[in-house]
DNA sequence: GTCAAGACTTGATATTGATCAAGGAACCCG
DNA sequence: CGGGTTCCTTGATCAATATCAAGTCTTGAC
């Protein structure tokens, strides 16, 4: 990137970005985030597959992703992973370090991906005098939390059906929060990565995609996703504590 | 309880409290701990069984256990329960209303239990002026979010006999930490309980303690257990990124 | 444009762990 | 102390999904 467009991007502020209001800026005033938005890092872009950080790395930034997106995950021993969470534009990720100062899990894009660096020191520094920062840093940690018990429902008592279904659902909801279509998507992610998110074989992620479609409640086609019967979606999924993640 | 138990029990301030190293008040000064002391309330103790708070109830504290054990739990809408955590003396618990400000997960008690309540609200005004009372609170909800990133890996990923043998040396070296023995404990849940944690039948958990048992690596008898070989259970989890939880 | 590598799909078979069923042990209550 | 209830264990069978094995489609590099 030329030095050019990396001043081009620095210059695109948080009150300025479009994503502010799902992001940690939500809620702050003009004076606030005039404040928080100096000491925001803002890299550039990177490729698909990259990794953003890993076990071990110093923790000393939230992240949130401007464009693409990321996932986070653990591995075990013998190699496979289990995917924590897939990152949007508007979301956060890389808490995973604040218990010990260094991160726990994984963190790769999964296509061409910019995201902001919110340094942790400063942030911690201005919850001090902005009381708003810290609900909104308090808010966000909620969710993630939350998200990642839904998580535990769908892997510990969910049939691979009812996890697909799950998945849509939580990515559309997602997508619409965000202003765009709720029933017609392309999924950032790999099959792989799918089956990794959900605990089961790339095979079955195939397998019931394509049964969704011969009952007509998708279509989809290698990444695009056209949702034709929202109900039925819902219907399949008996989780009483569903909303979007 | 009578009113005489009850002022007892107040006095029990966290400065006297055994725990305090494992709790919010690590860290803190004395002077930062009185302070933080006189906003705790320590209700009274409860039965086993009992239901602390259920989804939709208003969040307005964080709880630490003090003597006992609490289960946080979600539910589908079919009944089957998915156990997020347990949380024994020293550990905290309900930090998932801090998203919207109600809770949305279930916490039941395991067995006869005592625990205290930190009112956010007052927690809140405190980490104005209380760095290392802000630090200890990030330090804790991490340790929450990477508790949750393993029990995911663990439903994700591993065999029923990976996740008990994952869950015993979780629980053994949490009974360490608390200066406890690490191989001979009383473990405070069900069977019932343990196959909802693991997402697994209870039966199978039944004949997966047999099968430890066969094989000399645990001695169990009803909720007595005492591990005969700690390094063949480890062996037993692939898990790249176990610690205590 | 062609080739190679990787991503995805589809089919056949295997296996883990669920479910169904029953009996025994501990515990609570009167 | 006795009887019922719940918890736990054990056995037999079944089903969901993993695994193994090809084969096809995409995509990117040269």
């Amino acid at each position: 990137m030329s030095q050019a467009q990396l001043v081009k991007q620095l210059k695109v502020s948080c009150e300025a970005c479009s994503l502010s209001e799902l992001c940690l800026p939500r809620g702050l005033t003009h004076d606030e985030l005039v404040k928080l938005d100096a000491y925001i890092e803002r890299p550039r872009s990177t490729d698909a597959n990259t990794q953003i950080f890993q076990p071990g790395d110093e923790f000393h930034a939230f992240y949130a992703v401007r464009t693409g997106g990321v996932k986070t995950y653990l591995t075990q021993k013998t190699g496979e992973q289990q995917i924590l969470g897939f990152h949007l534009p508007g979301e956060i990720f890389g808490l995973d370090g604040m218990e010990t100062g260094k991160h726990r899990c994984y963190a790769a894009t999964l296509e061409n991906t910019s995201y902001c660096a919110l340094p942790y020191d400063k942030l911690d520094g201005l919850c001090e005098v902005m009381p708003d920062l810290r609900h909104q840093i308090c808010h966000l940690v909620g969710h993630e939390l939350n998200a990642d018990h839904t998580h535990l429902l769908l892997l510990g008592q969910q049939t691979a059906h009812e996890r697909l279904a799950s998945f849509l659902l939580s990515i559309s909801s997602r997508f619409k929060r965000r202003g765009f279509s709720a029933t017609s998507f392309i999924l950032p992610m790999s099959r792989h990565d799918i089956a990794c998110y959900l605990g089961i074989a790339v095979e079955t992620v195939s397998r019931l995609f394509k049964s969704l479609q011969d009952k007509d409640i998708i279509q989809i086609n290698r990444k695009q996703v056209d949702i034709l019967d929202m109900d039925a979606l819902n219907e399949m999924v008996s989780n009483c504590s569903e909303e979007d993640v």
